[in-house]
DNA sequence: CCATATTTTTAGATTAAATCTAATTATAGA
DNA sequence: TCTATAATTAGATTTAATCTAAAAATATGG
């Protein structure tokens, strides 16, 4: 069971793991950083837009979408499209996993690679490279505290 | 292992289908039906549409959508959006089932849903009420004939 | 530090899938 | 046949995402 990840993340550390990936530490990188690699859960564009405004300065939307897709090259973020909703959305956990879908919230949760079995019976025609998987249902809330 | 279902239909067949799912039978809806439910897998709007201006005097992309989403209401017919392209496609395999998506033709195969078994461990949180799977890769040739 | 090449950011235009609008046409039923 | 209802239509609109090309920021190296 996947505890949180720290997500925790300096300016300072955000800025050297950006260029130990090979990305300039731009003012406005680094705020994007701040939010989808430590505040922020599968944000789309949008929520990105919608915290810069909030957080920086100035930034145009085009600035949002050519971050991402620059730390999406770099390896630091991965992108995800759902079969429920047309908006793209980022997500900083970059290990093989998939996807449960809260119907009643709309939250997505992540589910671990080793955490989900698929077995393919009577198919020979097929080599599987990988897999996505979107689970859909309700979440259990805990009992206790 | 799936046979192919028989998907040979008349406009008759089609016209009696469509009045016992209550839906009236016009000729751009029985035409639509002819390439949807007949000819075509997995099908975008657009390619309905090509096929239209092929097959049929003269049809508007807005009738395009109006009868494929009136065929969903219907339960005649399913909508997948996947994750590597942006376009709906349309299905007439209404049953529980996943895909396979050959990466190297972009072809989308059906797989049925007793052919996958997703099996979630180490998960208490979540009531799974359906899942959706692609599977990527490479379709492997038959050999012999 | 300065000059200049390179990279990044920006506002606004563009694209593409899907939906909406409101006028016209077709169909069903009395 | 007459009339109410339903379906179709062309074109406008919406929305997520990309593109454009000018301005601003940053890196380089003399
Ligand atoms: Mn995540
Ligand atoms: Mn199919
Ligand atoms: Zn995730
Ligand atoms: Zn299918």
């Amino acid at each position: 069971m996947a505890e949180p990840r720290n997500r925790c993340l300096s300016p300072q550390e955000i800025s050297r793991r950006l260029e130990r990936h090979g990305v300039q530490p731009t003012a406005q990188r680094i705020a994007i950083c701040q939010y989808v690699l430590c505040e922020a859960e599968h944000p789309t564009a949008d929520d990105i837009k919608q915290w810069a405004d909030k957080n920086f300065p100035k930034m145009s939307r085009a600035t949002v979408y050519n971050t991402v897709n620059t730390l999406i090259e770099a390896g630091l973020l991965r992108e995800f499209r759902f079969p429920h909703d047309s908006k793209t959305v980022y997500d900083d956990n970059i290990s093989d996993h998939y996807h449960f879908l809260d119907e009643t919230t709309g939250e997505i949760i992540d589910i671990d690679g080793k955490d989900i079995e698929i077995k393919l019976r009577n198919e020979q025609r097929f080599i599987v490279k990988n897999a996505e998987v979107l689970l859909r249902g309700k979440l259990v809330k805990k009992k206790g505290v």
